[in-house]
DNA sequence: AAAAAAAATGTAACCGTTTACATTTTTTTG
DNA sequence: CAAAAAAATGTAAACGGTTACATTTTTTTT
């Protein structure tokens, strides 16, 4: 491949001539300039960008640490971190970790071996500790997902108690009072935190999710298959069901159905996330809005330490989940009935 | 950041020394070693591979170019790219190019100019000019989901024309006789070749598909609700959709339940690709199975140049679609008639 | 048209590695 | 224990750019 040596030869220029005319410095003579385009055109040339990073200890990329990118949530992330790489003229160098420490140590590595300007971790495995360590050696880092208070500053996360209480006030609305959950058995926080928001808002109804009416599985379609049918093998009683996230929520569906209930006429199901698969599913799922694209770019604009384009009176560090009604969820059969009671009486009134 | 310099410097030795350790050569002496490794963690070390691939002329770092990362579809192939990047201790580098062959060509200057030992496209706006160009100036280019003469080695596709008569000889095994079809509108090659296997197999009963049974739109959910709308309010009247892929067959169902049909009791609906979106919607999507995740590895070990690899028995460079019969087509309901007379007959028989 | 000022171009050091080759140190051999 | 062989370490040139500074060329001024 062409350097810019043979470019500066074939043109019978120096090299730092050809640099100004990569580099579109305006110190250079028209006519020189046009010459050297033609020489670089015919050659084929292309900046060696590792080069040019070496020199200005810049590299134009930013590097995202995502489990699984096949997954539509992480796919979501990648993309809202690509738009803002798009907009600083910046590539995605993409890190799959496979689910273990050892295999997320080894992508941050990879990443910071690569001077990306910054870095953007979804770390599912590594303990806080690490995290701690690398962010405070490395000031470019930015942790999604995660609120670590001695890192703070450094990290981007979803109120996901929140989450938890706007999911068990929906349900409470709909007259529900039996409740089951489904949650991801990683060992993060997340499931951790929107089952604590969930409790805390049944609790002010003085109303419980007994540990049994909980179960655990993968935090995908399978896992809230399986999570369901434990719950269901063990004759456990519930009208609505909260979910870790949208693919459990299905997953749960499907298993439901199978069981011989009907959601959301029998039993309603709420998921988390409300990526694009709670709109295909039929019904379409109730669920809790996660604004994952605004958490990437915001993580990819203080990643890259561009605090400035940031809405700071708009968000803190912390975003927040919001309810979107669709099908899954429906009023209890009881309380359906009092519903059109109250409708009746009051179609009568009128 | 620490360099190697500094890793020499505090420990006393030359960079070459460190340098071999950082390289596990094993012309060191356990003792230099030991103390080079431990100057090197203290120091927070990290090797500058963008230095390191200048002097290597290698940057374990595979390049990929998709439409859009958020399209499961691509998602798959970026994971099938990222498995074989893994086992070959690279990176993979992603592209998204948004919609425009600007957008392409700028995506795969970038890649070019990062020095990927190997680079896949898919692009769905590039002509196919510019890609033999690209692909003979640059040996290390794999184009997927194409199949261009001038460049045949560098391409991997699927069979579109197979996956268009299996779609329409499961339909017309099902006793269907009036089809539709919704297409992509992206300027691609794929949707001419599916339309026109289904027509090849119509025409083998001596049916056809005309014109205006088929419309076009975004191959997406969206653009899939869109397309049958137009078929509906043009009075188009049909038993069996075959759909350009799965997002469009679930926005054609969607659309179709809308109008009062069901799914597959009225009308059938073929998709095509089978990503996981298919088992998610209700009913599951009858479908083509489109191998995408070894087509990417296929790719990404012919752009790394490991052909030695590639199983070439099982596979040319073309691949084959299967049929995935799941839900959402079924018998008409004249053929269902039959068919359950059929069984009558046979029963009384038994 | 010569001198001064401005613009264009060139020279060379540097970025952080790897690696061929030179040199030094250690081990083996007689 | 000295010489030879082997092992360990160091030196310096490359890799392909950028850029401060020096030099040359062109333009402006008088």
């Amino acid at each position: 491949m062409a350097t810019i040596k043979d470019v500066a030869r074939e043109a019978k220029v120096s090299i730092a001539t050809v640099s100004r005319v990569i580099n579109q410095d305006d110190k250079v003579r028209d006519k020189t300039r046009e010459h050297v385009l033609a020489v670089m055109k015919t050659l084929g040339y292309q900046v060696n960008v590792n080069a040019r990073a070496l020199s200005t200890q810049k590299t134009a990329t930013l590097g995202l640490v995502v489990p699984d990118i096949s997954d539509p949530f992480f796919a979501c992330l990648a993309k809202g971190v690509d738009s803002i790489a798009r907009q600083h003229q910046s590539q995605v160098l993409l890190c799959t970790a496979q689910n273990s420490s050892d295999s997320e140590q080894q992508a941050i590595d990879s990443l910071l071996q690569r001077r990306c300007d910054g870095i953007i971790l979804y770390c599912t495995h590594l303990a806080n500790s690490v995290l701690i360590d690398i962010v405070q050696r490395y000031s470019n880092v930015v942790v999604v997902a995660r609120n670590i208070p001695e890192i703070a500053e450094n990290c981007i996360y979803l109120d996901d108690e929140l989450g938890g209480q706007l999911a068990a006030e929906h349900l409470l609305a709909l007259g529900h009072s039996r409740f089951a959950s489904i949650m991801s058995e990683l060992p993060i926080e997340d499931p951790k935190h929107r089952l604590s928001g969930f409790k805390t808002a049944l609790g002010k109804q003085a109303l419980a999710l007994i540990e049994e009416q909980v179960t655990y599985g993968t935090p995908d379609q399978l896992g809230g298959e399986l999570a369901v049918n434990t719950l269901l093998k063990n004759q456990q009683i519930f009208t609505a069901l909260f979910a870790y996230n949208d693919a459990m929520a299905i997953g749960a569906i499907s298993a439901l159905e199978e069981a011989g209930f009907k959601v959301p006429d029998d039993i309603s199901v709420i998921g988390f996330d409300d990526i694009y698969l709670a709109h295909y599913s039929r019904p379409k799922l109730t669920t809790l809005h996660y604004p994952v694209e605004a958490i990437a770019k915001h993580a990819a604009l203080l990643a890259i330490n561009k605090h400035t384009q940031i809405d700071k009176t708009a968000h803190s560090h912390s975003y927040q989940p919001t309810l979107v009604e669709r099908q899954s969820t429906a009023f209890t059969p009881t309380a359906a009935a009092k519903q059109s009671l109250n409708k009746n009486q009051v179609e009568r009134q009128n």
